[in-house]
DNA sequence: CCCATGATTCAACAATCATTGAAATTGTCG
DNA sequence: CGACAATTTCAATGATTGTTGAATCATGGG
């Protein structure tokens, strides 16, 4: 299996954190995966209604790259979660007002994760 | 005296802010500005050892059209300020945990705002 | 009225981005 | 093994970005 990249907390920079949330598509994935009841159990695949299979991918690798989440595999199918402790440690407070913002506005689309 | 533009505050989406903070130099430019001791005193002309004139008016008017900044004109000089209310009342709390992100991190650069 | 100053605009460029659809990969199960 | 399902990767695209330097536009002062 593949091993995807995954930065070091310490080596992410603010303005490629922000980057990664530039957008609306990634912004919705973020508050889908924070208001997913179970942590750790949204399978990648659950997010189809946002984008296509391709362009979901793409987006995951942003949002990882730029060290908000983590994507794990388990067979054949990979789940998502954020990195909560680690980027509360390396930016405190941050993510938290990120996702009240993107949670509270209707521009960013979102689905519902039953896992 | 040419008008530049600046958006409604409800008209401003998450996706827009984050893509207008997701640059090192506009964060350079928040943080020195919220680091400034006098409000709404900042010259734009105070930024040159971020950038260039040129493109410091590029970045300017990029956290302006997102709503992070104004831009007052007085004589020939520009005068730049953070939106602080409008925005606080727009996205609680976001501006404060973004400041506090820059100003902790050596890779934002910034200048001493001397009023 | 001309000139210097402060700042924006414009044209150009390479680099990156978001998006698409097809192809490759990886693991599961019959 | 071989088909299938879940994802990622690749190649191609048009759009947007950050940067530069030259040109332009105000405004205030001699």
């Amino acid at each position: 299996m593949k091993q995807l990249f995954h930065p070091e907390i310490e080596d992410v920079l603010p303005a490629d954190v922000f980057a990664a949330l530039g957008d609306p598509i990634r912004l919705g994935i973020l508050v889908s995966l924070a208001d997913c009841d179970e942590v750790d159990k949204a399978r990648c695949g659950a997010f189809t209604e946002l984008a296509s299979p391709s362009l979901l991918s793409y987006h995951f690798a942003k949002l990882r790259e730029a060290g908000i989440t983590r994507s794990r595999a388990e067979g054949t199918v990979r789940f998502l979660s954020i990195r909560r402790e680690e980027f509360e440690r390396r930016f405190p407070g941050l993510l938290d007002s990120v996702i009240e913002t993107a949670r509270r506005d209707p521009s960013v689309p979102r689905i519902k994760l039953d896992v």
